[in-house]
DNA sequence: CATGAATGAGTATTCATTCAT
DNA sequence: TATGAATGAATACTCATTCAT
């Protein structure tokens, strides 16, 4: 079995420009990226952008939807063969961290520069976002049904709390370009998340 | 006691270009605002912004600074007389929702504008933050010490859940422009936050 | 006699160029239909647009060389058996009107679009307009020598009065793209032209 | 009585803009004059256009509102002391065609450039030729009440006929920026439009 | 305390056109 | 006969900021 090395459908001077803009992201705001600049590092022209681009946002949007679809993949790789809404959280929070982690620059841009503009929220890369959206909400709604987790809080309140806590913990990451160790991160929140901050005995 | 009727210290031209850029964010993204436009609806001169600020972010780290003041204020007061770290978390997570849900503008400057800007984590706005956080973690920490805190969840982490839950839950408000709910919100986040979600019996 | 449907000699892929672009032509300017919208209109790559044509001016010249010639034939038809120059020139009016009437796109391009190109007086198909203009000062000097008409204005003035006036009555339909009433305009000009807008008793 | 100079009320850059985009004018279609370039000849910055005028065109229009102004108060003092509808509309034609040949500049933005613009439409500039074609439709329809001009020629074919010739018999000065004598059009046209081109006996 | 005139560097975006295959 | 990838030069417009008065 030949794994095929899968021809990428673009055209040569696409992936120049994808693969240099990612590079520019690494080291820099979206805004403060100028299509000057990517061409020059993509070795094309700017008007190439604009053939593959409805503009600079498009460009990033489609990077941030590839990231997403890759994201989304792993995910229901990782949650086959789990059982239990408890265990599939723990799961997704870990990837989801694991994944902030390995690509601090999709950190910051989805923590911190897309969400001022209107118009991410209605790009296909936010679709995959709200079907993972709903996907955690189903996987909520099946803890309840099971009895696994209470229902007397909203689920969409405990999706909030969880990708609060997450996206919290790694702001500080995103934003100063800090390493983040997944383990530990994970099992705090999840301690927390399942079974809250205050001791049973006090209580 | 006369309620003095405080005298703003400020000079008119000051306080007018303060009203007016406050007003302008109502409705538009702090990017979006432009000097020339702040100083006609000011009334003023553009040059006269120059006068009072070091530049347009400037303009933007005073006016919430202002804002955290106040906030700190009502939040010290808000806690005067409750007793215990848990009483004190759950009148913070309402207060703080509170503050977001009556000023959406401020919500939304705070998750989503500054946070991009290196230059925001130096201003004198942000050092009030830092304060505040400082003040929640004691709080944490006292919790802990006085056994109301499990001491397995590192008092860090508490904060990041505590933040993370409630600015997620008010992140759609900002965003959108949507009104949001104090009550519901914070009964929510606190039955999460102190007690989990995983139902009792089942683990 | 079998009316031979002529097999046009030109390529199926200059054939849909053409076409596009007078469909395009239809309601955009000249200058705002770009090659691009252009091949996606006809099917075709933008490249092939210039195995045809020189460049997008060179199509619209060539478009309108056609238009010319079409016109062209069907004055010659319009003015066999008519007898006298002042006939004729009646005619020669409410044909032209006609046609503007009829290709409202032709109006527009003819009396605004193509005028400010210099290169538009070097092209065949203004070729045919001044062969049409020599015709009709053909026309006007046989009337002078008949008699019909004064021979204190100069011919060419007539020529320019003549158009003029069609022009101008014309102006508006093409800009905004209203209908035009050829009859009435027809009989306004011709007695304008010919009898002027003084009184005789008057004069 | 000193006739104070009348100081412009315009701050200086503004008015080196508009010297020098009216030098520009005199060799270039407006088009072809880039903004870099105004801003070159006039010695100031790009962006001080911008200051003054919303952009490119409402510079044009700027100018061509002042051009006209200038014109209708010349129109206006010309006009005193003329008895007659017919002998105003002379000196209507005289004045125009005057104008015309010695603004060719104008001439040519009029008759070929700013037609095409929507926008031209609703310039203020273009509410001044308002003015104007509703002061000769009034001028024409005096002339049909008090028996001067034949009634059964609509006034606004008269006027379309009038403006038609002047703007045809000027359109080759205006392309090709040839001089254009005045009296001798005027003269030609004035005969054509008040008594026609055919011969009385003829008739 | 306030004005207003001017800057200047930036920046995305457009489009006709070419050419190897 | 037609494709499709790529070019490259042009260009209008924005805006925070300065400074003499």
């Amino acid at each position: 079995m030949t794994p095929k090395q899968e021809p990428s459908p673009w055209p040569p001077g696409r992936i120049k420009i994808v693969r240099a803009f990612k590079m520019l992201l690494e080291d820099k705001n979206f805004h403060a990226i100028t299509t000057a600049e990517i061409a020059r590092t993509a070795g094309v022209t700017e008007g190439l952008i604009y053939k593959y681009f409805r503009d600079k946002r498009d460009l990033l949007y489609q990077v941030l939807k590839a990231h997403f679809e890759k994201f989304l993949l792993q995910i229901e790789r990782d949650l086959r063969g789990i059982d239990g809404a408890v265990n599939k959280l723990r799961k997704i929070i870990w990837s989801n961290l694991d994944s902030y982690a390995n690509h601090r620059v999709f950190a910051r841009i989805i923590l911190l520069e897309v969400r001022n503009s209107p118009d991410y929220f209605e790009s296909e890369a936010y679709e995959l976002v709200r079907q993972y959206n709903r996907m955690i909400l189903g996987i909520i709604r099946e803890g309840v049904r099971d009895g696994e987790i209470k229902e007397d809080i909203a689920p969409s309140f405990i999706r909030h709390a969880i990708f609060g806590a997450i996206e919290h913990a790694c702001l500080n990451g995103a934003i100063f370009n800090r390493a983040l160790a997944t383990d530990p991160i994970a099992e705090n929140i999840c301690r927390l998340i399942f079974t809250g901050i205050v001791n049973r005995g006090k209580e």
